[in-house]
DNA sequence: CTAATATCCGACTTAACCACTAGGATTTAT
DNA sequence: ATAAATCCTAGTGGTTAAGTCGGATATTAG
């Protein structure tokens, strides 16, 4: 498990903001998530300096999408919140290559580098609310059917 | 940087290893790739417990591969070395998934995961060792060409 | 027989990181 | 004024990465 629940938590916390244009409190995102409230907090905060998420504070307050959910990409908020995804430190930095010999190794990690990069860059925030309203509506249709 | 060094390492070793049938000694592998002997001495011991290489004792020991180059592929011998290449922890084990609301990413985490296996499955030892002669002839012609 | 050269094995270390938790300061609506 | 919310800084306990250290065992050369 590369991706840390940093990345994980900060996508699905996107997914529920998107599910509405209305102001919702953190505390509300983490019962619906099952995610501790208080870490909740430090990963919107991270989302809100990184430009995905608004916020109102006061007793009202809460948070909302800063911009359209199908302008925001899986790949920017997991390198928001995680950093790289480089999987070995010469792709993201080749002067970390002290090697005089070529190892053999390096277009195979590049290769790898940019297939996930193009995964993920190719998933939108409403791509995901999509599917989460797909996999939930699959399910009520299992649960209310026990006719067979 | 998720792939540690222990699989870096591990995979340029079995390069090395592939560059000939006659035994090697660690401290030749740890020289030409600049690796910790020591460190490298426990990447092997796991290597051939997982049956990449073999070992002989004594003065003139070392150790070769033990099968064909072209029969090892590089996911055999990352997931040896480092377990689990899941993004997530889901992804390696669903019940980990106590979610009664579906997030709407792990199809997302299904296709990295997919990805990366199968591009790590495609290539082999002897493919590295190709691409690291290709790369080393390359450096030569560079260094010999001063005209221009 | 004795070095010298190897592999083999287990324990230890140091630093960093992850996934929180704790406690309070500040802002705003009622 | 009070309650409800965001904001901010620190601390914590557990795990892992990337080695290091010291020695046991096996084999060969002289």
């Amino acid at each position: 498990m590369w991706i840390s629940t940093r990345g994980q938590y900060g996508l699905r916390a996107l997914v529920e903001l998107a599910q509405t244009n209305t102001l919702m409190p953190i505390h509300k995102i983490a019962e619906r998530q099952d995610i501790s409230l208080h870490y909740l907090e430090q990963i919107l905060a991270t989302m809100r300096r990184a430009g995905f998420v608004q916020s109102e504070r006061g007793a009202t307050g809460g948070y909302r999408l800063a911009r359209d959910a199908k302008k925001i990409t899986a790949l920017e908020v997991i390198v928001a919140l995680e950093g790289s995804l480089a999987p070995v430190a010469c792709v993201e930095d080749s002067s970390q290559c002290s090697h005089v010999n070529a190892c053999g190794t390096e277009s195979l990690w590049r290769r790898v580098d940019a297939t996930i990069t193009g995964i993920l860059g190719s998933y939108t925030v409403a791509d995901l609310l999509e599917e989460a309203r797909f996999q939930n509506a699959l399910k009520m249709m299992k649960s209310q059917a026990p006719l067979e």
